[in-house]
DNA sequence: TCCAAGATAGACAGATCGTTCTATCTTGTC
DNA sequence: GACAAGATAGAACGATCTGTCTATCTTGGA
């Protein structure tokens, strides 16, 4: 697999969206390069190979850190596993705020629309990282589910607002069918390839717009 | 989690499915009951808890053999969960089957829906047993991601059959759609809740194949 | 220069992992 | 009864797992 796609915390492309958002993110708090080195590299590593199968010498060996520092940053690995799907969570909550922020509220679905479809194909190509962390985590009580929980009712809910200020007829019923779609986007765009994954949600989407 | 709805090789209930198939499985050559056992309980684990998470010890522990006899009857873990997967997979095909001799062409598609809807609510509690294998092997060239692909093309050409039986317009894009839409109501009925996600699967559905 | 924060290089511990193997027992058939 | 197939009860192996810890070095700010 080509280090090129891999997932970590540079977030989905969607058309227009401003990068005046990135000038916002350097007033965040700075963590030490080592610390970010490492989520980045764990991140990468749990979306493309997996969680459970990826160890911790393993991380730390990619990252070139030490045992140490790991454990300095993060007391388990489950709460790096937090950490990488918060990074997930946060790069796409800013990717729909800066399209909100810039598209008009009539064009913001087809922009979230063809947002996903890009998506699929240049960055979650391994499927959905919250899904596949959902297979490795039965537990509906751990921090996993709870972060995978959250980060599906912001999206639901974003879509509700997208529907309704694009002056939808139903958007609680449109957002439940586009979420719908978009799992089975990320899915099949992993398992039954990108270009007719992609055209079959297009027109799936689109259909279920239409219909409403 | 209730043991009553783990999954195994039960089988998804269609409804009106013809009870005559099970009558046939008794034909196939008879493994032992140990083989068995230990069968039916590795697949209810790796379906239930994943299945890196789940180790050998554990499951011949519950499934009360011994190592010799796992050995025995699979070269390694892999072809266990192989067989897991093929279990699955054999069982939704008897199931379709069954369903497709007893059903008229105009009805079967409906059946096959509420079959889906049913599913999720009954067996497939914990999501999809070949997307959940998926997040955990990502090596294409894997056996487990060999039995998972041709697990889909078989299904994605069954809607396609159907489609065509019931004299639709275009098969191939509409078994596309609801293609998807099965992904999405696996992933959903385990994530979101059975409830809402058997009403935006079905209404998503109906929507889809009315308008073609 | 001093000091605190954070990095490095490991070693260590107990547990688990998947696989291989031996010895013995059990069961059904001839 | 003899025998083969398949079961049992483990032990052992090498590797890996996650987390804990010590000693030392590095860097930036006061």
């Amino acid at each position: 697999m080509d280090t090129a796609v891999a997932a970590g915390n540079d977030g989905s492309d969607f058309p227009q969206a401003d990068s005046s958002a990135m000038a916002g993110a350097a007033a965040w708090p700075k963590h030490s390069e080592a610390r970010e080195r490492l989520l980045q590299t764990a991140s990468d590593l749990f979306y493309r190979e997996g969680i459970h199968s990826v160890g911790i010498d393993r991380i730390i060996a990619e990252a070139r850190v030490t045992r140490a520092t790991l454990y300095r940053h993060f007391p388990g690995k489950e709460q790096l596993v937090a950490a990488y799907l918060l990074g997930e969570d946060t790069a796409l909550r800013d990717s729909i705020a800066a399209a909100v922020a810039s598209i008009p509220p009539d064009k913001i679905l087809d922009a979230i629309l063809e947002g996903i479809a890009d998506d699929i194909g240049r960055h979650h190509t391994r499927g959905c990282p919250f899904i596949n962390a959902a297979a490795e985590f039965p537990d509906p009580t751990s921090e996993v589910r709870r972060i995978v929980d959250e980060h599906r009712r912001w999206f639901r809910s974003s879509l509700e607002q997208a529907l309704e200020s694009a002056g939808h007829s139903s958007p609680k019923a449109g957002a439940a069918s586009l979420v719908l779609l978009r799992d089975a986007a990320l899915v099949g765009g992993y398992l039954d390839g990108v270009e007719a994954t992609r055209a079959a949600f297009i027109r799936t989407a689109k259909t279920v717009l239409a219909a409403d």
